[in-house]
DNA sequence: CGTGTTGTTGAACTGTCTCAAGGACGGTGG
DNA sequence: CCACCGTCCTTGAGACAGTTCAACAACACG
């Protein structure tokens, strides 16, 4: 289904970038020199198309945070998922009508390779199945964990579910609380919550007016993080995927 | 994660019996003879917890329409994705906290393999290992769908992408028009799309008095395929997948 | 120091949810 | 055969929450 064409200029001009990919490591030469794929390093907002006709690739993300978009004709877009560090795209996951892109919402670097590439290498190299088993998995249990959060009516429940994805991913405690980077936007946050931006900009001003988050340019202060979780219907299996998260490094 | 152990009597009563499984043709003996594991025939509405603490699992659907539940504490039941013939489900993807479970919406029949059992298998059948594959890839392209369905504000769109689902996936043509069964309940599929029973209720009358749709006893009729296609927002990726499908057989 | 983008907020609107009442079946038992 | 029961579905009235539109503030950028 979907294939890469980058929209932006020169997606490609920083591919020699010597990248300390964790993929690379568990690899030994087998027969030819075992291909992990084109490097792909993405500034801020740039965006990968899944152009329709080519053929399907698989992305791992090697750093930072990607967005996948879907867009309906005359429609707005949507967030379909956040990949982070670690996490794996097949681009046979995007239908083609749904004009499925990937969007940088922090620099990030990606690694392409052929879908019949990444099969080979599975077929070979039983480590690298296994990292691909395993990032597989956590796509598949995040993605269902974002879709009973989106299922809710609540949107404060919500957003509570985002802010406690979020402080997992790129957090770090602070006394009694947490602490993390907020790269995407408003209009990025409520595509990805299926919300309004003016309603998310409420919800936002209600957290804040109750003291359970404080933000100032993009970075997050959660004081009191178990309240946040027991705002979060979802901190349950958030909490515990990012275990499983962990364990697999 | 997730372990299977079934909530009513006797899952494996009809363990021995012959099943005509479309996984079983590809299969030649290797070493020992391949496991391509337990058959388990479900009436409907039996249900399959996967319980905490036991091993992963995958489960082939060889027939029938299952449902995959998550609940909540103290929350009302999601139906997080459908299951049809030929689809596979790893307990992988169901969080333990999200008390997963398969329910039979008609009498069904799994197959059920170790997570391990399943990896070795792939290693060694390559004919297995593309079944899956594609199975996994539809599935992942089907859960996109849904996400983006659901993300939708309008009860009406996400009705209608449902109705053009379940015509594809169940329904057969006739004169200018498709014709199918609706296995799933009200509240099914109220909790499939998010939305509340009597909502649903109304705009399923809505679509009735607009000559939409005509219902009897479980069976939809659409007499305008074409129309509930335009009025489905998803309509363009559901036929593809559709489609896709179609050809793996 | 404009200019454009991004975020916030109010007022009115629209659609869903809730609760409650009642209808339509389908089974059971007299 | 009919009365009774449970379950599933439908429908109305009102409460509630998210959406829309528009105005404006905050901020970054050139």
């Amino acid at each position: 289904m979907g294939a890469p064409s980058s929209d932006c200029p020169d997606p490609f001009e920083h591919a020699k970038l010597e990248l300390s990919l964790k993929m690379q490591q568990p690899v030994h030469d087998t027969a030819s020199s075992p291909n992990l794929g084109v490097a792909v390093p993405l500034k801020k907002h740039q965006r990968i198309s899944m152009t329709p006709g080519a053929g399907d690739h698989v992305y791992l993300v090697t750093y930072g945070v990607v967005l996948v978009e879907g867009k309906l004709p005359e429609q707005r877009r949507q967030v379909l998922e956040i990949l982070y560090d670690g996490d794996i795209y097949p681009t046979q996951d995007a239908p083609e009508f749904l004009a499925t892109a990937l969007v940088a919402s922090t620099a990030s670097e990606l690694r392409r390779l052929k879908q019949q590439a990444a099969e080979a290498l599975s077929g070979n190299q039983p480590e690298f199945a296994r990292r691909i088993a395993a990032a597989s998995a956590v796509r598949g249990t995040r993605r269902t964990i974002h879709l009973a959060s989106i299922s809710r009516p609540s949107g404060e429940e919500r957003l509570a579910d985002f802010l406690v994805e979020m402080g997992l991913h790129l957090g770090r405690p602070v006394v009694s609380g947490r602490m993390f980077d907020l790269p995407l936007s408003r209009d990025d946050i409520a595509d990805y919550l299926a919300l309004n931006p003016d309603t998310l900009s409420r919800l936002f001003s209600r957290l804040k007016a109750k003291r359970m988050i404080a933000i100032s340019q993009g970075r997050a202060t959660v004081a009191d993080w178990e309240a946040l979780c027991r705002l979060s219907p979802l901190s349950g299996p958030l909490v515990e995927l990012s275990k499983r998260c962990r364990s697999i490094e």
